[in-house]
DNA sequence: ATTAAAATGTCATATTAATGTCATACGATC
DNA sequence: GATCGTATGACATTAATATGACATTTTAAT
């Protein structure tokens, strides 16, 4: 099912020619020029992205975007902040009303697009580029590699996410849906046994390494990796 | 190299203060005073950069954006727009035509150049003229060469750029997304796909002096210049 | 200007890899 | 030894990438 995205802008050639790119991206476009008018489409139905301007008449972006985090029911809709200037300023206060990205105009369709699709992926925490090691165990998100005492290692790209969020964040135990959530995506909608399965292949190639028990189960929890 | 970044401006006084900014940041300055000017300069050699005032005299800036847009050869130069006042209604029309960026008068010779700068990284990190070497795969940006164990390697000028990039940044993975902005340029529309159909073509020439698997496929995120 | 050659982007199809689910086996816990 | 949670292998399906062909555009050569 396309995805249906709300953009809120008050500048009509702009909200159209957005509307437009999010058509052709294969999205579906609901328009709204003004914070009052984008909570009555709103409150019809839950769009699953919302584009929101900074600069809004009456209601301004970000406190609109405030309310919307402080309403349960929409508190959990990806907000990504169209602003006119790469403002310093700006970026931290979004940050702290929680826009889950930025986008600086002028910008590209494809740039959009990238952050769009991005959201809607919404992946684990940023994970950084940084090299994470663990006992051996490297993990290079620059290059995408994996390698065990520099053996290198080949997995499909679930196991590597999987390692991936595992390594970012050791020593703490995890469960089926927060894995889910986490690695594979919040609206994807997945048996947890499945979990399982890719825990398991991912210990079958960290054994070539005998790497396999940093992934440890926690009965009745779920899973955790640990050097212990 | 220094960048060659091209002023079109018909004010004077404007335009020298502009190039003395340019020159002292440590770029090439060309100058142009009219549309017409600036064509007669392009067509001799593509500069990196266009600075592009809106208001000209004969054609004007939005016009000639478009003109360089609709040809092919120039397509892909970044154009900084130059604007008197932060108009709407101008952006409106930069977004259309495809500037790569604005900047509003007066303005400040850092905001100036850092803007050139972000619009240089955005596409440039392969400008250098030095000559690239790995695993007995070379590419000279200079002649405009590449061998292969000293065999000649002949491609079109697309898998050229393509390996040039690669070569300048080995050892990372890109997605067909980051390619298409990087070595392509960021104002073409062109399907993520044909990315895979240019890899190919490039990995057949690289073929013929077994350097094909330098070229590597990471799936789910793009593609890898790697050794190992 | 005309033609030929080269290059480019897209599509349809083939190929290969990855994914999610299930049935069943195993093991801990009470 | 019964129950509950986890591990495992197999398998059908889905998704991603590779490839070949083709129409169109560019470029170069007449």
């Amino acid at each position: 099912m396309k995805a249906n995205i709300l953009i809120v802008e008050d500048e009509s050639p702009i909200l159209e020619l957005l509307a437009l790119n999010i058509s052709q991206a294969g999205y579906n476009p609901l328009r709204a020029i003004s914070a009052e008018h984008a909570e009555k489409l709103i409150s019809e139905a839950l769009p699953d992205i919302i584009l929101l301007d900074w600069m809004l008449p009456g209601m301004s972006g970000i406190d609109f975007a405030r309310k919307l985090r402080s309403n349960p029911s929409t508190k959990a809709i990806p907000i990504i902040m169209l602003t006119a200037r790469s403002d310093e300023l700006d970026k931290v206060k979004g940050l702290e009303v929680g826009a889950d990205d930025y986008i600086t105009k002028p910008f590209s369709p494809r740039e959009l697009n990238a952050r769009i699709k991005a959201v809607l992926r919404r992946k684990a925490p940023e994970l950084t580029e940084d090299l994470l090691k663990i006992n051996g165990l490297e993990l290079d998100p620059v290059s995408h590699r994996v390698t065990g005492n520099n053996k290198p290692l080949d997995m499909g790209p679930t196991e590597f996410r999987l390692l991936h969020f595992f390594m970012s964040n050791p020593e703490r135990v995890y469960s089926r849906s927060q894995l889910l959530d986490k690695v594979w995506g919040s609206q994807i909608f997945i048996e947890d046994r499945t979990v399982d399965v890719h825990i398991r292949r991912l210990r079958n190639i960290l054994a070539q390494t005998q790497h396999e028990n940093l992934i440890q189960t926690v009965r009745g929890s779920g899973y955790r990796l640990s050097t212990k």
